[in-house]
DNA sequence: TTGTTCCAGCTTTTT
DNA sequence: GCTGGAACAA
């Protein structure tokens, strides 16, 4: 191998940062990559460097992802920049990588070799029967807060055996349905997504020869957003990594904005205790953005706490100021949005090059309407994914009964569907046996059957079903997947089901199910399957790990909406950021919690630097919210950008508004305050508090305090007694 | 079995 | 104020 020409072609496009990272030895890396630094350009280089330059065969390389979407550019991209396959090297999501571990050492994890994963809507579906199986109030104890709360305790890396009686009723009763869905887990081989990362820890902590097996293979292992890793997957980094120094992560801790579902910003500090021969590498030079955007960014972030520290810039210019307009309400909003991008298309711009973003969904809704009404074509990102949708997930559990039969979750959500004379009742009887005998839902109801427990009717009913599965089954035997889907599409009813549901949306379903079909056909099994596993499995498992991003197909020029969460890691040249109003944006939820508006500055963070070329924020003055008319206050980060960024923009030409509409007051933006967000003080009266806002000047400067006893208090600075803590 | 009515809930999302 | 789900009546 010739090093020189294969050293200089895989660096020598990298700045000085870049290449400092993609070149160092082998030790404990973290890179800490600002927003449009190039950090998946340096992942990608680094692994092609380990190849190409160290010598490491593409089995030596693991690298983790979060999204499937992000681990099939990088595997593209590797095989792009070295011109090899790369087929056969370990890419993947945390979830994927665990999931392929545990089928192929599924006897050392404990699980049927058949185990099925469970998506959240399995999850939770599973979750609401046992509640109500167990006679507990559901009203009390809400199906998705015994979620929440045991996947918390799997992100954690706690089992129920873990935790100790309690005498505490919440904790009580959490630990009683944990315990027992545990056990439904089990006997029916199902695994959810938290369940596929504590299992895949266990496994390589519990068996020493597989560790080793599995260190000794990856020579170097690379994560991506690290920033965004909860603990057990941190912890099976580590374990892969015992030792090694060959742990390469990448992250931005000024994007993580995911701490809400588990998320340990924590990781990133902990790594370098953890790894004290670690080398740090920031990444700041931007690629992305104007000057000036970078700056309101900049400006932004540095009023959180306790960042790692990190400033972008860019040698590309200051280009345009950001505009930022004040909308009476908020149809005015998006009248004035759907506006600038008709202009922007008119003057020749993309619509594919423009977004607007939004704190919440529900914002959506506006924005759509009247660019329905301009007819500008506009795709909304989010909502229900293909593998998903109802008619699929139906579809799929059908296959899933039918390749195992104790699959209880599956089994009753088809037995029923279409509707085939089998009603509560009988499912009641049937569930009552299984749970007396530890049955599957299945044997139970062969059970039933034998013993002639149950009307003729419901008999009848029920042997129809078993044997219209079993029929299927034998049927399906020896055929090809996407014949066996077919079979199962056309024979189980489904069809004929949503034949009969008026309107577009039954013929949609039944084109989505045909699609399945055609999903089967163009599933690549080699692909996927290093395992000793079914098609049909394969296929199953497929479906639950990747909800299926069928929006690729859609070419068409069109605006892009989506919520700031979602707009992580995207870029466009025309940036709307709206709905900028306290409660709205930062959410009220987050508040008063000086944790949680740090989240949402992060996400405000996020969403600026998703601008390359021009960006606008906009906030109302007025806002219909669950049918009330509310008043909003812009949202504080607007204050937070200092002014000589910032161009408001008054014009409103076109805009038809009432008369008798007070004017916009001047917002007073980039004043500095007395006190530091999150400084803790203490008042006479009301005790030990946290300062969480502040807004005026001078005489009428005013400060909100969540005080510990007594809440959250508006205080005039003039007046007030505080001591700064 | 189906259609109606009532009622709670209401950030963010991937796997 | 809208939605989805559950309870209820016919």
């Amino acid at each position: 191998m010739n090093t020189n020409t294969t050293t200089t072609s895989i660096i020598d496009s990298l700045n000085d940062a870049q290449r400092l990272a993609v070149s160092a030895p082998s030790q404990p890396m973290l890179i800490l990559a600002g927003a449009g630094s190039g950090k998946t350009r340096v992942l990608v280089h680094r692994i092609a460097w380990q190849i190409q330059v160290e010598g490491l065969s593409i089995h030596n390389i693991l690298a983790v992802t979060f999204t499937n979407k992000a681990a099939k550019e990088m595997r593209g991209r590797v095989e792009d920049l070295l011109n090899i396959s790369a087929h056969s090297m370990w890419i993947g999501t945390f979830h994927g990588l665990a999931h392929r571990l545990l089928r192929r050492h599924a006897k050392q994890a404990k699980l049927p070799d058949t185990f099925q994963v469970m998506d959240s809507d399995d999850q939770l579906r599973v979750i609401k029967r046992l509640v109500k199986s167990l006679n507990i109030d559901d009203s009390k104890w809400p199906p998705k807060q015994v979620m929440w709360f045991i996947n918390a305790q799997k992100d954690e890396g706690i089992r129920a055996r873990h935790m100790v009686e309690s005498g505490d009723v919440y904790l009580r009763t959490m630990l009683q349905l944990y315990k027992a869905y545990e056990e439904i887990c089990n006997r029916s081989g199902l695994v959810d997504f938290a369940e596929l990362l504590l299992r895949a820890h266990e496994l390589l902590r519990d068996n020493e020869d597989l560790l080793e097996f599995y260190q000794n293979r990856f020579k170097q292992v690379h994560v991506d957003e690290f920033q965004d890793t909860n603990t057990i997957q941190y912890a099976w980094l580590r374990l892969l990594t015992e030792g090694k120094d060959n742990l390469f992560v990448v992250g931005d801790d000024d994007q993580s904005i995911y701490g809400w579902r588990g998320a340990k910003i924590e990781n990133l500090h902990d790594f370098q205790s953890h790894y004290p021969n670690h080398q740090v590498i920031k990444l700041e030079q931007n690629y992305r953005s104007t000057g000036n955007i970078l700056k309101s960014a900049n400006a932004l972030i540095e009023k959180n706490d306790g960042r790692m520290g990190k400033s972008l810039w860019t040698d590309s210019g200051d280009g345009e100021l950001i505009s930022l307009y004040t909308a009476f309400n908020e149809q005015d909003e998006a009248y004035f949005v759907v506006e600038k991008i008709r202009k922007w298309v008119n003057d020749g711009g993309l619509r594919q090059d423009v977004a607007i973003l939004y704190r919440s969904n529900a914002q959506s809704r506006q924005f759509e309407e009247k660019l329905m009404t301009t007819g500008t074509p506009y795709r909304v990102y989010g909502g229900l994914r293909f593998f998903e949708r109802m008619e699929i997930k139906n579809a799929l559990a059908y296959l899933r009964v039918m390749s195992n039969h104790h699959d209880d979750a599956s089994f009753e959500r088809v037995i029923n569907t279409p509707t085939r004379g089998i009603g509560v009742k009988t499912i009641d009887d049937i569930r009552l046996v299984a749970r007396e005998n530890e049955l599957s839902l299945w044997q139970s109801a062969v059970e039933l059957i034998k013993q002639n427990r149950l009307s003729a009717r419901a008999s009848n009913a029920l042997k129809t079903f078993l044997s219209l599965v079993k029929g299927l089954g034998d049927e399906a035997e020896g055929k090809e997947l996407y014949e066996k889907v077919k079979l199962i599409v056309e024979r189980s009813g489904l069809i004929e089901l949503y034949k009969k549901e008026k309107g577009e949306k039954g013929e949609a379903r039944i084109e989505n199910l045909e699609e399945l079909v055609n999903a089967a056909r163009q599933f690549d099994f080699d692909d996927e399957n290093e395992e000793n596993l079914s098609e049909l499995d394969m296929f199953l498992a497929h479906a639950a790990l990747e909800s299926g991003d069928m929006q690729g197909d859609d070419y068409e020029d069109c605006v892009q909406l989506m919520t700031l969460h979602s707009a992580k890691g995207l870029e466009f040249k025309l940036v709307f950021l709206v709905g900028l109003e306290e409660g709205l944006f930062p959410s009220q939820q987050s508040t008063n919690d000086i944790a949680r508006l740090e989240e949402e500055r992060r996400l405000c963070y996020v969403g600026i630097t998703r601008a390359m070329q021009q960006l606008y924020i906009t906030h109302a003055e007025s806002r219909r919210l669950y049918g009330k008319e509310t008043y909003p206050r812009p949202s504080r980060f607007l204050k937070e950008i200092p002014a000589e960024f910032i161009q408001e923009i008054r014009i409103r030409a076109n805009v038809s508004r009432p008369v008798n509409v007070v004017k916009p007051k001047k917002s007073s933006i980039g004043q500095v305050g007395t006190y530091k967000l999150g400084q803790r003080v203490s008042h006479v009266k009301f005790g030990e508090g946290v300062v969480l806002q502040m807004e005026g000047e001078g005489a009428q400067e005013r400060v909100q305090i969540n005080f510990r006893d007594v809440g959250l208090k508006w205080l005039m600075l003039s007046y007030a007694k505080l001591d700064v803590l």
